[in-house]
DNA sequence: ACCTTGACCTTGG
DNA sequence: CCCAAGGCCAAGG
């Protein structure tokens, strides 16, 4: 594929990979984080990203907001999170945002 | 250049 | 709590 900037590509994954074990981001704040380095799209190019260079990374820590599973690996992705320790909802099929969610430490803006 | 599609989000029923 | 509709933004045909 190669089509989105790889800088934006680089940066998804980036912060992908930063989220910890048990963890979970939504592909909106995924969207918000980096977009406030690189103006960009929104969350739908974040899942672009993600079913095209996802591969390389826990792309199974990346839901949707409501705790939703990616389409067609919503097995693999419990598998993994269950094996992480992360805070599924009652029924197993979710995740528990309200316990998983994470944010990435908010990067020191400069105090002027 | 137009139209369809998508690992989304929010709101309303 | 689940479903449908509208809005969004970019990629691909």
């Amino acid at each position: 594929m190669r089509s989105v900037d790889d800088e934006y590509v680089e940066a998804v994954l980036s912060l992908v990979e930063s989220i910890p074990p048990g963890r979970v981001m939504s592909y909106g704040a995924v969207a918000e984080v980096v977009g406030e380095a690189l103006e960009r799209g929104g969350p739908r190019l974040v899942g672009a990203v993600m079913a095209g260079y996802g591969g390389a990374v826990p792309w199974w820590r990346v839901v949707t907001t409501a705790g939703r599973l990616p389409p067609g690996h919503e097995v693999a992705a419990l598998r993994e999170l269950a094996a992480e320790g992360c805070p599924l909802s009652a029924d197993g099929k979710r995740v528990d945002m309200r316990r998983a969610a994470w944010r990435p430490p908010a990067t020191l803006p400069p105090t002027p």
